[in-house]
RNA sequence: GCCACCGUAACUCAGUUGGUAGAGUAGCUGAUUUGUAAUCAGCCUGUCGGGGGUUCAAAUCCCUCCGGUGGCUCCA
């Protein structure tokens, strides 16, 4: 059989369906869900009242591979649908006769292999002796039809591969994945931490993090000035009602945190910046020949997330988004999409993000403003991505309840996909809150709105970063960029003369001057991830050198002080 | 929020069928002045996540709350 990708999507399938064999066989008072292939392996969803166990796991695993072992032929054949809804109704198989009940189709696409029967409409692979080389993974819990309100079942995750080399590879990256996990680097590196005492889902920011956070806030400051953005910065909290007359409290509240009574008025934690800018720009009358006016801050929000849904610094309550809201004329609207497109690849990039999966997210069922408003909206936005050459993905529905949106989901090193960008057109605010100004023919009109966050949230950002680089940062964002070691006592002066002149020239530099042996020194700050280390003995004191050893490489280099300065310099300047 | 699992020293983790806790790292003290990934010795460390219950006795069993993990749903 030739092992393209549709032929993995058959086995991982085939294996889903060997799986609920086997479950089948060891449990026989499970109920059948569904089982699909899905990105990197396959799950079945089973409903059981005793929950599956890790050794159930093992038992489900060998008693797969007997049934791989007799080499079953999957075979396909279609039932009338009435006969095939008594045939699981015999069963009491509900989940599948409610499968039924929503087909179209007159008659029902079945598969079998050995005793075992799926509805199913396929494709699988010939016998199950192919199924060799397989993993099941984790037990989880699931609803019926993802619907919270109906059957909680339990579904197991597994992968396999046509071959053991691949099954292999992708357990390593699973492996890999851990050890690049944020959570984990953020404690051995110092970067910051949650604490229960505080609250789940707010990030205390350690030195080291923060000194990074600086660094990126810098970054985007001096960028937003260079691209004519003008920064803003704008209070945490605001009366309810100006959240009433944004439409938040009506199609945002149960992501919003309850009013807070002061002096007898409500008062809300902004879970958005939006209303904040408007404040300002309504401070001026403002002339067509201004726009478009573009207000960036580094706004924190606030947002009530379930308690099962947070996440390291991925998803969490409090947040900076590093947002900005344009104001423009209708006619400048595509443009201005264009010229927020390319900010947003240059800013990425810039990070080290080359690969991305770009969404455009449609209007959803509960939406505000009127229906021309939002297709003129979509359509602007898939002509800038046409005209930046951007290949897109429609995500029907999923729009913000005030404007359709494009998505930037970002790819990191382990082909994984986070989102982070976001552009949103928004054509009801200005109405709510009577944003307006004045046309050539001195009519006051309404300005359209574009929401955009380039990196999303620092949070998450932050944490895209970290397993990105597996904290390894590129020298400009490393919060040490050059450790000196100095071998003993006695070169201790000069090393802090070094010292000195890195940090004067804007080097960030830490010296350890302990009494340890390098090695040590050198280990430990192998471990800090600290890109330049510089050994200085006494060679080094005596001729004003240091000798480099890079966190890459074991290879030391000895160079005038002067020389490595400008190398580290040239470095930092372009972003290595 | 829901399902499952987990929560022992600052960190990583041991703790057999219930008999009131241990190892490494870190920290502190001292010795050592060391050339590219761990120098040696000594010392210190805990309301076993919180509360309640069962028991002569609970880190271990039960209940409950909090927090974490993997998912579901949702999202920057």
């Amino acid at each position: 059989m030739e092992k393209n990708e549709d032929n993995l999507q058959a086995l991982r399938h085939s294996a889903s369906h060997i799986m609920a064999q086997a479950v089948k066989e060891l449990y026989p008072d499970v109920k059948l869900a569904i089982g699909p292939a899905i990105a990197d392996g396959f799950y079945y969803d089973f409903d059981k009242k005793e929950p599956f166990t890790p050794e159930d796991l093992e038992k489900i695993s060998q008693k797969m591979k007997e049934i791989v072992k007799q080499n079953l032929k999957f075979e396909h054949y279609e039932k009338p649908r009435d006969e095939a809804i008594k045939y699981f109704q015999e069963k009491g198989e509900k989940y599948k006769v409610e499968l039924i009940n929503d087909l179209p189709d007159a008659n029902m696409s079945f598969y079998k292999q050995g005793d075992f029967v799926d509805l199913c409409k396929g494709p699988h692979v010939g016998f199950s002796g192919s199924l060799k080389h397989y993993k099941l993974l984790s037990i989880a819990g699931a609803y019926w039809r993802g619907d919270e309100k109906r059957e909680s079942l339990q579904r197991i995750y597994g992968t396999i591969f046509f071959t053991k080399e691949e099954l292999d590879k992708h357990l390593a990256l699973l492996e890999e994945a851990k050890a690049r996990d944020h959570r984990k680097l953020g404690k051995e590196l110092d970067l910051f931490s949650v604490h229960e005492e505080t609250g789940p889902g707010l990030i205390f920011w350690h030195p080291k993090g923060a000194l990074i956070r600086k660094i990126i806030e810098d970054f985007w400051k001096d960028e937003h000035l260079k691209n004519d953005y003008q920064l803003l910065n704008s209070p945490h909290i605001g009366l309810l009602d100006l959240w009433k007359t944004s439409g938040h409290w009506n199609f945002y509240r149960e992501n919003m945190y309850s009013p807070m009574d002061v002096d007898g008025q409500d008062y809300m934690i902004k879970p958005m910046n939006c209303p904040f800018h408007i404040m300002v720009y309504k401070t001026h009358l403002h002339s067509y020949r201004e726009l478009p006016i573009r207000y960036a801050e580094l706004g924190t929000v606030y947002r009530y997330e379930r308690s099962g849904v947070l996440h390291g610094l991925m998803r969490v309550r409090g947040f900076t988004q590093d947002d900005a809201h344009i104001f423009c004329r209708l006619d400048q609207l595509e443009a201005e999409i264009v010229s927020v497109i390319k900010f947003v690849l240059f800013v990425l990039q810039t990070f080290g993000f080359k690969e991305y999966e770009v969404y455009v997210s449609t209007r959803p069922e509960k939406y505000a403003g009127e229906l021309e408003h939002w297709e003129k909206a979509t359509d602007a936005l898939k002509k800038a991505l046409e005209q930046v050459g951007l290949a897109y993905q429609i995500d029907p529905g999923e729009g913000v309840f005030y404007g359709p949106k494009i998505d930037i989901k970002i790819k990191d090193c382990l082909n994984r996909s986070w989102q982070c960008s976001t552009i949103q057109v928004d054509f009801n605010l200005p109405e709510a809150f009577k944003v307006e100004y004045v046309n050539e023919e001195s009519k006051t009109v309404q300005p359209v709105m574009i929401h955009r966050a380039l990196m999303g949230s620092l949070e998450r950002f932050f944490g895209v970063l970290i397993e990105h680089y597996k904290g390894a940062f590129p020298v400009w964002i490393s919060p040490v960029q050059a450790k000196i070691l100095n071998i003993t006592d006695s070169q201790e002066e000069y090393a802090r003369k070094v010292l000195a002149e890195l940090k004067n020239i804007g080097i960030r530099a830490e010296l350890d001057a302990r009494n340890e042996k390098l090695g040590l020194k050198i280990r430990e700050a192998q471990l800090q991830k600290i890109p330049y280390m510089l050994v200085i003995g006494d060679k080094e004191k005596e001729n004003g050198t240091v000798a480099l050893r890079r966190r890459n490489s074991q290879e030391q280099k000895i160079m005038a002080l002067a020389e490595f300065i400008s190398l580290a310099q040239e470095e930092i300047k372009n972003k290595l």
